[in-house]
This record gives C-alpha cells, sequence and structure tokens, in this order.
RNA sequence: CGGGGUGUAGCUCAGUCAGGUUAGAGCGCCUGGUUUGGGGCCAGGAGGCCGACGGUUCGAAUCCGUCCACCCCGACCA
C-alpha cells in the first residue's frame, strides 16, 4: 500500500496534511477520590461476561449493559472512550478532516432515494413519528453525508473535502456478542472523502489508511489491514483492519510467506483440479439409497470427496439458484453474492429445496432445467465427476462440464480453508480469527451518482464525486486495547489511554502523617498536571490493593505507616511485579518521571 | 432465523427433580466494634411480585401452558 501513495500525483491535495509527528496533548482529568467515585468494582465475574474485555470492563465498573448490544458507559469507561475519541480526533484533523456533526433520525426517504433502505432492511431501526412519518435510526451516515455535498460544494475549487464525525450509529444486528464487540448502538467515527477523480481518491484513501494504522499503534492494539468485502458498502477497494485474537469474528487467511492478507469472505487461492490426467469416460447411472451427503456419498462409491460434485441450492432476491462445486468445498456465501449481484441469499434447507420440486440429497446440473446454475470454476475443470442424477437415490459417474452440463455463470465461489494455497505466491495459509477494529471503503460514484453529488470541472462539466468512507468502531477498539492489555489481575492501560495517571493507595490514613502524606501527594502531582486517582476508601489493604490491579492505572504508589518509617513511598508500575521505595519528598518528581 | 442454556436480593448462586409455616447462603450495602501489606474478624440490620401472564391444586419459586428477557453456538451445506 505504501508505493500506492508514491504512485499518486493530485495537484490539489494541499489538503493532505502531513501525519502527526507528535505525541499530542492528552486529556487530563480532574483529580478523584474513590470514596466519591460513582462507579463500584465487582469481585465477582458477572455471568454474562465470557471474553476478557467484557468480564473486565464490567468488573471495573468502567462499563454496564443496559440490553442485548446495549451499554451504559460510566465515568472511568467513558474517559477512555474519550481519550480514544481524542487520538482519532487529531489523525482526523491532522489529515485534513473537518469534524461535524449529523443526525441520528432520518427521514425514510434519504434511504430509499440511496436504495438501502432494502439493501440494510434486516439490520434498520425503524419508528414513525406521531403524524406517522417515517424516519431510521441511522446505521451509517452515507446518505445525509451527500446532502451536505449537494448544499456546500458544487466546484472542483472546493475540492477533495474530508468530512468526519464520531457519533452513534444503530443496528439492529441478528446477534450482539462479546460484550462491546458487537453492539446494536455503538459510537463510530465516520469520515467522508469526496475527491474530484480516482486519483484524489487513491490518495485520500492512502492517507487514511496510513492514518488508521497510527491511531491503532496509539491505542496499543496491534493491527494488520486486510482485503475485504464491500457488502452493503458498495464500491471497490476496501480495506479492513484486524486485531487478531481467537475470540473475534471474522476469518483471515494469512500467507506466512508474502504479504496477503484477507477476510475468508474474498479470499483468493490457488485450486489445483485433482483428475485432469484422466480421460472422459461415459456417464453411468447407479444406484445411491439413502446416500445424501457428501462424506456418506464418497464412502459408499468409495471415491475421494474431490471426485464428486455438491449441489447447494440457494434462494437468491427470491430466486432458485443452483450452486455446483467440488464435494470437498464449501460455497463462499459472500463470493457468491456478489457473483449474483444479489442482495438478499438465503440457504435453502433440504424441505425447502423438495417444495421448490429438486431433488435434495441427488440433485445435480446435469439434465437440470429452469433454474439459474453457478459453478466454481474448479468443477469445470475436473474430469468424471460424481453428481446428482434428479433422481431419488440414483446419482451419475463420470460427469464433465461441457460434456454434460453447463453453468450460467462459472467463477470462484468457493471459501478458502486453513492450509489454502496463496493465490499470490502458492505457499499454504494460515486461518486466523480476529475482530474487525475499521474499515476504508473506495465507494466511487456509487452514491454521488445515485444521489446526485455532482460538482463542475475546470471545463464547466458536471461530473459526479468520487467518494471514499472510513470507519472504526470505536467500542470494538475499547475491547481491543482491553484484550490485547490485561493480565489475570486486571487491565493494563497503556498510559495514552489510562483514565488516571497514577492510583495513589493509602493504607492505615489515620497513623501519623499517612493521610497528610497521600494528600500532598495528591495535590502535588495535580499541580504537576497528572491525573490521580486517590484511593481513600476505609478499605482494607487487601482490597485496594486488588482494585488497583482490576483498574490497571500505569502507576500505583502507595502510602503507608511502613514505608513512611523509612522516609518513602512504594511505586510500582501496573506492567511489573517489583515495587521500589522512593524518598518522600523526590516523589513527585520519581513519579511524574515513570509515566 | 435454527439449536442449546439461563432467569430467585445490587453481584455470584442454593432451593425446583419429589408442591406444604415467615424463601436461603456468600459477597456487596447500613450500624457498632475490632483489624490493617494482597478481596480480614465479631455482633446487629436493611434488602425479594422467585422474569411476566394464565392454568392445575386446599396450597405453586417448585407442576402445566403461553410469552418475554439475557447468554452461547451456527447461519456449516444435499
Amino acid at each position: 500500500m505504501r508505493a500506492l501513495l508514491s504512485a499518486v500525483h493530485c495537484p490539489l491535495s494541499s489538503i493532505h496534511s502531513p501525519p502527526l509527528t507528535h505525541d499530542p496533548q492528552p486529556l487530563t482529568l480532574s483529580p478523584m477520590r474513590m470514596s466519591k467515585l460513582f462507579s463500584k468494582t465487582l469481585r465477582e465475574d458477572p455471568t454474562e461476561a465470557e471474553t476478557p474485555s467484557h468480564r473486565l470492563l464490567l468488573r471495573a465498573g468502567m462499563v454496564t449493559q443496559i440490553a442485548a448490544g446495549i451499554y451504559s458507559y460510566l465515568p472511568l469507561g467513558w474517559t477512555i472512550i474519550r481519550k480514544i475519541q481524542d487520538i482519532i480526533r487529531k489523525e482526523m484533523d491532522a489529515a485534513g478532516g473537518q469534524e461535524l456533526q449529523m443526525p441520528s433520525v432520518h427521514p425514510i426517504a434519504l434511504w430509499k432515494a440511496s436504495g438501502r433502505d432494502q439493501l440494510m432492511k434486516d439490520i434498520l431501526f425503524r419508528f414513525k413519528d406521531k403524524r406517522g412519518r417515517e424516519f431510521v435510526l441511522s446505521p451509517t451516515h452515507e446518505e445525509i453525508t451527500v446532502e451536505l455535498f449537494k448544499r456546500n460544494v458544487q466546484s472542483y475549487r472546493d475540492m477533495p473535502q474530508l468530512i468526519y464525525q464520531i457519533a452513534a450509529k444503530f443496528r439492529d444486528e441478528p446477534r450482539p456478542r462479546g460484550g462491546l464487540i458487537r453492539l446494536r448502538q455503538f459510537i463510530m467515527k465516520d469520515l467522508y472523502s469526496f475527491d474530484t477523480d480516482s486519483a484524489g481518491l487513491d490518495a485520500s484513501y492512502q492517507t487514511m489508511f496510513d492514518a488508521y494504522q497510527r491511531i491503532f499503534d496509539r491505542c496499543s492494539v496491534p493491527t494488520i489491514p486486510v482485503l475485504a468485502d464491500s457488502g452493503a458498502m458498495g464500491g471497490t477497494d476496501t480495506h479492513e483492519f484486524i486485531y487478531l485474537t481467537d475470540i473475534g469474528e471474522d476469518s483471515l487467511l494469512l500467507c506466512p510467506k508474502c504479504d496477503y492478507a484477507a477476510n475468508a469472505e474474498v479470499a483468493a487461492f490457488v485450486k489445483e483440479p485433482a483428475h485432469t490426467d484422466e480421460d472422459p469416460q461415459p456417464i453411468e447411472e447407479v444406484d445411491t439409497p439413502g446416500q445424501k451427503t457428501i462424506d456418506d456419498l464418497a464412502a459408499f462409491l468409495k471415491v475421494p470427496a474431490t471426485k464428486t460434485c455438491k449441489a447447494v441450492f440457494y434462494l437468491a432476491d427470491g430466486e432458485p439458484v443452483f450452486i455446483a462445486i467440488r464435494g470437498d468445498m464449501d460455497v463462499n456465501e459472500a463470493k457468491l453474492r456478489n457473483a449474483l449481484g444479489a442482495t438478499d441469499l438465503i440457504y435453502m434447507a433440504e424441505a425447502q429445496v423438495e417444495k421448490a420440486g429438486f431433488v435434495a440429497g441427488s440433485a445435480g446440473a446435469v439434465g437440470l432445467e429452469g433454474v439459474k446454475i453457478i459453478a466454481d470454476e474448479l468443477v469445470t475443470r475436473e474430469r468424471n465427476l460424481v453428481a446428482g442424477a434428479n433422481k431419488p437415490n440414483k446419482h451419475l459417474l463420470n460427469t464433465n462440464y461441457d460434456r454434460d452440463w453447463k453453468a450460467d455463470v462459472v467463477t470462484d465461489i468457493a471459501l478458502a480453508r486453513e492450509g489454502a494455497l496463496c493465490a499470490q505466491c502458492r505457499t499454504p495459509m494460515d486461518l486466523k480469527r480476529g475482530i474487525e477494529m475499521g474499515q476504508v471503503f473506495k465507494l466511487g460514484t456509487r452514491y454521488s451518482e445515485t444521489m446526485g453529488a455532482y460538482f463542475l470541472d475546470a471545463e464547466g462539466k458536471k461530473q459526479p464525486a468520487v467518494m471514499g468512507s472510513y470507519g472504526i468502531g470505536i467500542e470494538r477498539l475499547l475491547a481491543a486495547v482491553v484484550e490485547a492489555n490485561h493480565d489475570e489481575n486486571g487491565i493494563i492501560w497503556p498510559p495514552r489511554l489510562a483514565p488516571y495517571d497514577v492510583h495513589i493507595v493509602v493504607i492505615q490514613p489515620d497513623k501519623p502523617g499517612v493521610r497528610e502524606t497521600a494528600d500532598e501527594l495528591y495535590d502535588s502531582l495535580t499541580a504537576d498536571g497528572k491525573a490521580v486517582l486517590l484511593d481513600d476508601r476505609d478499605e482494607s489493604p487487601g482490597v485496594k490493593f486488588k482494585d488497583a490491579d482490576l483498574l490497571g492505572m500505569p502507576v500505583r504508589a502507595t502510602v503507608s505507616p511502613r514505608n513512611l518509617k523509612e522516609g518513602a513511598i512504594e511505586v510500582k508500575l501496573r506492567t511489573v511485579s517489583e515495587s521500589k521505595l522512593i524518598p518522600v519528598d523526590e516523589s513527585p518528581k520519581r513519579i511524574a518521571d515513570m509515566l
């Protein structure tokens, strides 16, 4: 991707400022005494939490669930979200973005205009106002953005433009999961670019791509960019930024040798025919009583699964389609959807297949009429495959593409698996799971043409704006920060994101000088611009130490009679197990040096 | 949408199989005392429409039915 940037020349790209080279001044919270803090820690794990981030954020009293996929963010959690937003804002501004705010309530008309009232109908939250007018709660903001463009930009002289917001999104997901990982209401940073031509879009895309890398770095979440599917957004190129973790819901194929990395939805791979050395043999019908699955069929006929052609039916926008794919492979529904240009794709179960007049368990392309046939390109290159005979309990031996059947569409619709050969270098790829932190899209003119985002070029000709869109899921990023930065005792906040820099633990505050020393430290660190949390609760030392570990501030400072006897305060970094004693009078400076 | 699981105190859970005084424990919370370096100790106390509705029964947290909510798996393949 780096190469892309250097290849681009964009005469109007002065808006693309150089990246931030310094760490921006972070937000600093007012000091807090834990006796006053709104939220409390939980001693036990709440039952609904399974992933580490969900468990720890709940136990630390940083978030709390209101409904499936709907959360409240309590003061500590909200502070971290604000800090994440702050990092993102500064990168977006440095990249030439201008922040604005768009509404969450949209008239349905805008969504009808783009056609996405249908395309996204399953996840749209809809409601009517008291006069019966229909609205949606915004799942994303391309439609509004185009409206804003039309009202504010008419000339190439005013382009390119990058506008963004950090705002709530509402998506009625079929299954919220993993705490903050898949939500129905969530906060997103979404930026939209408007360029005069595709070279400009390439530059905007690259600018965002680079900014995203820096954002995830600053949040201490290791991510990799992967090729992805554009789904309901439309457009051409798109990358997702993935944090690799077993609890992730996306499947990725990664080449260990070259740089190929792709979401399984789009992953290309090299498919080798297994039986090309054979000559085509005469077709032959055989009895296969009760053999309905590929595994059963292959065992019954004593042939490898690679010698079979699997038949699968889908309803694509209501129309049945027949899929032929080699028996050992699975259909990749995202690839199939794209091949068909379909919006709705529903797998047809056996009963539906029968009802539609096909022979479930023995369906095959040979002699099949009245249904669109989609073939994975590999089956067209194989020889002498076993296929269904379209008669109950019968299959055909030695079916061959072209000679015996033809497909309406021949393309790659196979799902890549662990060990699939890399399309770039033929190395077996790894299959990993991950969480998508953000995605960048080259939308092109899909929205500008359908919704009328035009400008006049230097020749006075009307042209559609070339658009891109770029999102980051804020809560998901928060969850990933915790996934990537915790131990068995609690969260380990990266210093840039920690709500407080220093967590002061006071032990036996009623002993001479203890409370006073802690208060002085609290005041002097605060005066020095540090954010300080002071545990002044009437709790035993064990409780306070456990909570300090759970809450995860970068530095813990313990003020106790035992330490004061040495004239010292004990300090410890959350990242290490050893603590050290520092003289009381040097403590504010020494602590500041640790940060 | 399919499959599995769970709903009893703020949290974690017993009790439900086999119906029967006033529904329990630990943690948390309140009061008092004691203790003080890794989730102490003692005493007292507050806190419940047992997810909701309907049914069976003399009697329902418990049995039956319907619904709701939440969690997990899958959207897996003739």
